[in-house]
DNA sequence: TTAGGGTTAG
């Protein structure tokens, strides 16, 4: 089943204001103002070539093997410093082969000749040859300098190779090249994207100077690593420090609000990009497009979407799959079919959206109809993820011998995801005896997700096999499995306000807890019947009934209730599944209140209106 | 003359 990755994640500063609205802002009207006078614009960068490093870059291949040999005969290939211009052109054109050669007849070879052939291995890929260049750089006595390091450097962080990575850092450390920014900023990166966060904070913090690049980085290391509000603070230190994002950097912040899931501040990062004419590339594009639809908006998405000029398969991917979690099932087959009328081959993700999209909007037909044609039609090869989908799929018909037949046929090698979507479907059904067979499997993986144990837990909770809840307890205990606390948070005037179950944390938990209260009352009246099946503990009636009133998402939206304008759209998020009861909730809610409330869970979109919602129950 | 940061699922 797709998540959004938000489990663990939740704003650290509760109620707190982030500060980066007002600075973004301030840089805006600076902005503003400078047009006026001058109208600069941010996308002409000067160049750092001189005139024959300029020619030399447009030429072709195989003018430049002309030259070359015109140099040769002239003698003039002697000269080292043409000789490495030349080598410099062959690696942008990927001819390493011939580079190689010439970079061996060079005598008088510089730092220059080395950090060019590195370079170009590099972004060839060639990482074997890359590294063996690498090496006999250092035994040739030289030393690597600050232009090398960053090459071999990102290298590492392309293959996540922290050890290699770290050999690295201590060469950079032992040759002083931790005050460079370009080598830092790699080694930020390189830690980064190998999920080594706390290294790499320890690089940046030590780094005597930041630029654009480094900040960059490191904004990004805490949205990859499940911290998107530190990246937003990260964020809005930086513009206090008078730097000014580039289209990058609001990318890469558009991934951290996307992260949160607040509209709020979407709307900003969207305004100063159009402010500031950044162009809306394929890159900040499809950044965009995300950010709107997993902030709730995907009207604005669309908006993105439509106008980009450019858009590639992840464009089309990303919007196909918001229209997938907001419950446009048809709109994004449409998409889909007019994705490929335009010449777009699907790719392995964009599959994934599709068949997502047809398993939320109950779709079930038209989700294995095209599942089976994947290979055959499109030449993309099933995955455990495309399965997972089409188990939903037969989930939500019911036909859980068929999921269990097609898990069991497929060979695909089997995750715990794929076995959690059948227990999910078995929960749907009921179907105790399927689920088990699915637990068996999903035990033997020995995976320490949370969640699976607890669907598992909920199917028997409701079955009344208390037992085999414990049991289910005591095996998570046994491995030290926790479950992942529940938060809810909503964003009120650009403040976010965090809620967990039973939350009495909040300056105004008096008057939430009376209007949820004042709220109950009101619903019973109109038919709702809390569901104490939903409290997946052997407690008494009364205090799972307590339990379940005080549920976050309860908490959130009775505070949205409270703390927006009548008739105002409510939008909150959470970070795991929303609970069966609280769905309910939330449709009564939505029908006596008049108010439309937007939920955001761990999976989709749920619009609430009118007393119904879009996933039509089944999510 | 060469070097570091960006988009979809999970």
């Amino acid at each position: 089943m797709l998540k959004f990755t938000l489990q663990n994640l939740a704003p650290s500063n509760n109620h707190g204001r982030f500060r980066f609205v007002s600075t973004l802002e301030s840089i805006t009207t600076h902005k503003q103002q400078q047009n006026s006078f001058s109208n600069p614009d941010p996308h002409i960068e000067g160049t750092s070539f001189s005139g024959f490093s300029k020619t030399l870059k447009c030429k072709s291949l195989s003018q430049v093997r002309k030259l070359h040999a015109q140099m040769i005969i002239s003698g003039e290939i002697r000269d080292f410093f043409i000789a490495n211009k030349i080598l410099y052109s062959y690696t942008l054109h990927r001819a390493l082969e011939i580079a190689s050669t010439l970079f061996k007849g060079i005598t008088r070879k510089n730092s220059f000749s080395w950090s060019v052939l590195i370079g170009g291995y590099a972004k060839a890929d060639e990482y074997t040859k890359c590294f063996v260049t690498f090496r006999e750089y250092i035994r040739s006595g030289d030393r690597p300098d600050n232009y090398t390091l960053p090459v071999v450097i990102k290298v590492c962080r392309n293959k996540a190779d922290l050890v290699m990575g770290g050999v690295l850092h201590s060469l950079v450390y032992k040759s002083g090249f931790l005050s460079d920014h370009f080598v830092a900023a790699s080694l930020v990166d390189m830690y980064a994207k190998s999920k080594a966060i706390v290294d790499a904070a320890r690089v940046f913090d030590e780094m005597p100077k930041r630029d654009l690049v480094s900040w960059t980085v490191m904004i990004g290391a805490c949205t990859e690593c499940g911290s998107p509000d530190e990246a937003l603070d990260l964020f809005d230190r930086m513009i206090r420090e008078g730097i000014v994002p580039d289209k990058i950097a609001m990318g890469n912040i558009a991934n951290a609000c996307a992260k949160l899931g607040m509209m709020y501040k979407a709307k900003i990062v969207h305004d100063f990009v159009k402010t500031m004419k950044y162009p809306l590339d394929v890159i900040l594009g499809t950044a965009l497009i995300d950010m709107h639809a997993k902030c709730g908006n995907i009207n604005l998405a669309k908006e993105v979407f439509d106008q980009m000029l450019e858009k590639n398969v992840i464009s089309w991917s990303t919007m196909i799959a918001a229209h997938g979690y907001h419950g446009e099932g048809l709109k994004a087959l449409d998409l889909f079919q007019t994705m490929l009328g335009d010449g777009i081959s699907p790719n392995s993700i964009t599959f994934v959206s599709v068949l997502y999209a047809c398993s939320h909007s109950g779709l079930v037909e038209e989700g294995i109809r095209i599942f089976s044609l994947m290979e055959e039609e499109y030449r993309v090869r099933p995955n455990v993820k495309h399965l997972t989908c089409v188990i939903d799929l037969y989930g939500r018909a019911g036909k859980l011998k068929q999921a269990l037949e097609l898990i069991e046929d497929m060979d695909i090698d089997k995750d715990a995801g794929l076995w959690g979507a059948l227990i999910g479907a078995c929960g749907i059904h009921g179907n105790v005896e399927i689920a088990e067979k699915a637990a068996e499997s999903l035990l033997e993986l020995q995976l320490e997700n949370a969640g699976h144990y607890i669907l598992l837990s909920n199917i028997y909770a409701k079955a009344g096999q208390w037992e085999k809840v414990a049991k289910i307890r005591q095996l998570m205990s046994r491995q030290r499995i926790k479950k992942i606390p529940g938060w809810t948070w909503i964003e009120i005037d650009n403040k976010i306000h965090k809620f967990g179950v039973g939350d009495y944390t909040h300056p105004m938990s008096k008057e939430i807890y009376e209007e949820l209260k004042c709220l109950g009352e009101k619903l019973e009246r109109v038919g709702y019947v809390p569901d104490t099946n939903f409290v997946l503990h052997d407690i008494d009636e009364e205090s799972k009934l307590d339990l379940l009133n005080s549920h976050s998402e309860k908490l959130a939206i009775a505070f949205g209730l409270i703390g927006t304008p009548e008739a105002s759209v409510i939008r909150v998020t959470k970070n795991l599944r929303v609970c069966g009861d609280c769905h309910s909730f939330i449709k009564f809610v939505s029908l006596i209140t008049k108010r439309v409330i937007i939920v955001r869970d761990a999976n989709r979109f749920h619009h609430f209106e009118e007393g119904a919602c879009s996933c039509r129950d089944y999510w």
